[in-house]
Parts: C-alpha cells; structure tokens; sequence
DNA sequence: ATGAATATGTCGGTTAGTTTACAATTATAA
DNA sequence: TTATAATTGTAAACTAACCGACATATTCAT
C-alpha cells in the first residue's frame, strides 16, 4: 500500500489526531489489509501474530463463543472503530470473530508489538490509549448495569436511543437509522431471545414510537421514547 | 506521611514494580489517606478532585446506584487493588461509592492529574497502565459474558472458584477462604436474588462439595464442584 | 422466474428466578 | 445480659422471558 494511504487511514481516527505528520509516518506500520462483504467471517482472535485492527469501511459485528459454543455479540463496530488485542496482552482464551453486516468493508491492521513500541516513543499518545481503552471499559460496564437491572423492553429502548444517536440522521427529535441489523442481531445485543425482540419493536411500532422496516428505522420522537 | 512510607506504599503493587527507586520518588504524589472499619462507607465518585485510589489493607465492595436507585456490586477488592477514576476520564454519570467488608481498610490516593504527568513521565509505565486497564475491560467483558449465558448456579460456583483461586489457602485441591461476604453480597456479585443465592449454597453443601459459614468456606476438591 | 435460504410474525407451554412473607438464627450494642 | 439489628432459611405465588413449533414474508442465487 502506498504510504501516503497508510497515513491517512491512520490520521482520520481520533486517537491519532494529536500525532504530527512525522510520528505518524514511524506508525506507518499497517501490514494487514483485507475487504469483505455481507455475511463473510473475518477470524482474527487466534492469528498467528497478535495485531490490532481497523475498520476503515462498513458495519462489522464482534461475536465471541464460549466453550458451550453459545454466541454473544460483544461489540457492533463502524468506521473509525479499533478492535483486536485492544488491552495490548495476547489471549488465548477467548475465542472471537467478527461478522460483516454490510457490503464492502474494509480492515487494516498492525502488529500489536509495533503498537507498543511507537506507544513507548510517544507518550502523549499512550495516555490517549489509555483514555480509549478506559472508555471501553466503561461502556462494559455499563452494559452490565443494564442487563443487570433492566429488563427487556427497557434494553431495547436504550439501544434504539444509542444507535440512533450514535448513526441516525437527526431533525430535531426525529431521527433516521440506516438498519443493517436483522431482529435476531438486535436480539442478541440486547441480550434477549429473537422472539421476544420481534415482539417488543411490534409492539414499539404499533404504539407509533419507530417505524421499522429492513432497510431503515424512522424513531419520530426520542422523547417519547 | 513520611516519604519512605508514600514508596512502600506503592512500591509493592505490581503496577510500579518495573519503576526505579528515584522514579518512584517522583510518583510520590499520595495526598490522601484514611482508615475505615467493616460498615462504613466511602464516597469517591463525586470527589471535588479527581483520584485514584490504593487499597493499602482489607476488603472492600465498588457499589454503584443507577438512577432508580439500583444497586449493583461492581467489583471486590483487596489488598493491592485500584479504584476511582482508573480511565482517566473524569466521569460525572456514574454514581458509585466503596464500603469496608473488614475492618481496619485503609486506602491512600493520588490525584488523577499526578498520575497522567507520570504516566507522560514514563511511557514504560503508561504502557503497562494500559494493559492493567486493559486487563480489567478484559474481566468485566466476562462478567457480562457468564451472566448472559450461564445460570446462577453456574456463576457462584464460577465464583467460589474464582474466589478460592484469588483469596484462598490451597491443599491439594482442597481450598479454605476468609469469608467476608454476607449471602447477600454474593447474591449481588452473581446477580441473583439473595433467597437464590442461600438456596444454591445450601444445596452444594448438601452435597458436600462445599462447607459454608460466615467465618469460612472450604471447597473440599475444587475439581468435584 | 423460481426455488432455496433467510428473516419476521405469532402462539402457547415451560421454567428459572423474583417477590413477598415470615421464621429462625447469629451478631452487635447498650 | 438482653434487646435489637442483621443475616440466613424456607415456602408459595407469580412473572418475564425462553423455547419449540409453525406460518408468512422477503431476499438471494441460479
């Protein structure tokens, strides 16, 4: 890959903006690049070689299975977002892989041992990591809360206010979602059965709070919500 | 607090093992302390000052409310462990205080502002405050994971394992713990209701894999539960 | 265009776990 | 020591959500 692409696959991630042009040169250290479409499964937890990465395009879901080969979504992912060894330690324990839920998606990725050299040269950006993985924690931690101590329909309503605010398309308090999730994604984030899921948008959509559809999700006021 | 102190204090947790006499010397930064006994409670979320905070003796339980009033345990520490605002993230959402499970707790702390200096100080340091973090994502993504697809049997004995693991005096594969937690408490580590909890518990002592009361609880073999 | 595959809708039966309620036991303080 | 508070034990009614089963609708590949 050219180097000048490298650099700004890299600079337009926040994480990145307080590097100069040259630091970010020595991070030039992308050896992984890969594009996919709807549907195709993208292991990355047992590679060879520990690495981060980077989803450059498109919409991907990280799904881990445990022993009883029970499958959690962990993490819906958008451009700009960073997964893979985030917390720097190799683990084999968890075994991971990541779905994409659009067409044309796009990943590179570094070594996670680059990673931590140039972290150890630049330690403002350390600290900025620090931070980030630190608000990745939070958000865990907060989805715990959640399924801890609300139930279903509460859940799903959280979500609804989060993506819609995360991705929709607002006018004043009416917001307009490109949906590239099935009910049965949307079940399993908010950690509910597919049934149950079907149930509590029907019911949203006949109280007239979201439209719903395959293609788009309309919610006409996230107050009412 | 004498100096010599403030390097003991934090010189024996792992986080500044790597961390050289006189560097320690600068990280030298503890401006609190204070002692607490079994019951008491210690607010630290809304601190006019950002800290974080080192659990120098004893056990103590990181509560959080939400704005219903829920309250869920969040974490069990002990000896060595850190709390407050660990992302270096000011955070005025959550709502969350520490209460003493045994007597004579003490707990000093650090501004979080020092620490960041530090961390800009010594990228080796940053670095390994960046995995500890990541660490402690790392577990909170499992707690999430057990109580989305393991039933409350399953996640206290995931517990009392864990637990004898970290805490308890190991034979063989027999292992005694210091009990400190009420039924209660456990109930709310494994989020179930605390009726659920002394069921479940009774039923492994039945069963004798298991001998419990308030001072002790002994698992006779480890690999039987 | 057509059949196969995937996604959504709907309905009871079942169940793990909650909730309420109260009794018994153990710890704590006066 | 004794009263009071906290913790543990137990049971029955209740319920949110799961699960299986099947129908319908939509999408996709050939």
């Amino acid at each position: 890959m050219y180097e000048e692409l490298k650099y700004w696959y890299l600079r337009d991630h926040k994480l990145f903006w307080t590097l100069s042009m040259s630091q970010i040169k020595q991070l030039c250290i992308i050896v992984g690049f890969r594009k996919a479409n709807k549907g195709d499964v993208i292991y990355f937890s047992h590679s060879e070689v520990p690495r981060i990465f980077l989803l450059k395009q498109g919409n991907i879901k990280i799904v881990s299975i445990d022993e009883e080969g029970n499958e959690t979504i962990k993490e819906i992912l958008k451009k700009g977002d960073l997964f893979g060894e985030l917390a720097l330690e190799r683990d084999t324990d968890v075994n991971e892989y990541a779905k994409a839920l659009t067409d044309e998606v796009s990943i590179c990725s570094f070594l996670m041992s680059d990673f931590e050299d140039l972290l150890i040269k630049n330690p403002t950006l350390a600290l900025s990591y620090t931070k980030f993985v630190g608000l990745k924690m939070k958000r865990f931690k907060n989805n715990y809360s959640n399924l801890v101590s609300k139930d279903a329909k509460t859940r799903l309503i959280t979500f609804l206010k989060d993506w819609a605010e995360k991705e929709g398309i607002q006018e004043g308090n009416k917001y307009t979602i490109d949906n590239y999730l099935t009910q049965t994604d949307i079940a399993q984030i908010i950690c509910t059965s597919r049934q149950t899921a079907t149930l509590l948008l029907n019911e949203l959509e006949e109280k007239n709070l979201i439209f719903y559809s395959r293609k788009k999700i309309i919610i006409d006021d996230v107050k009412k919500l």
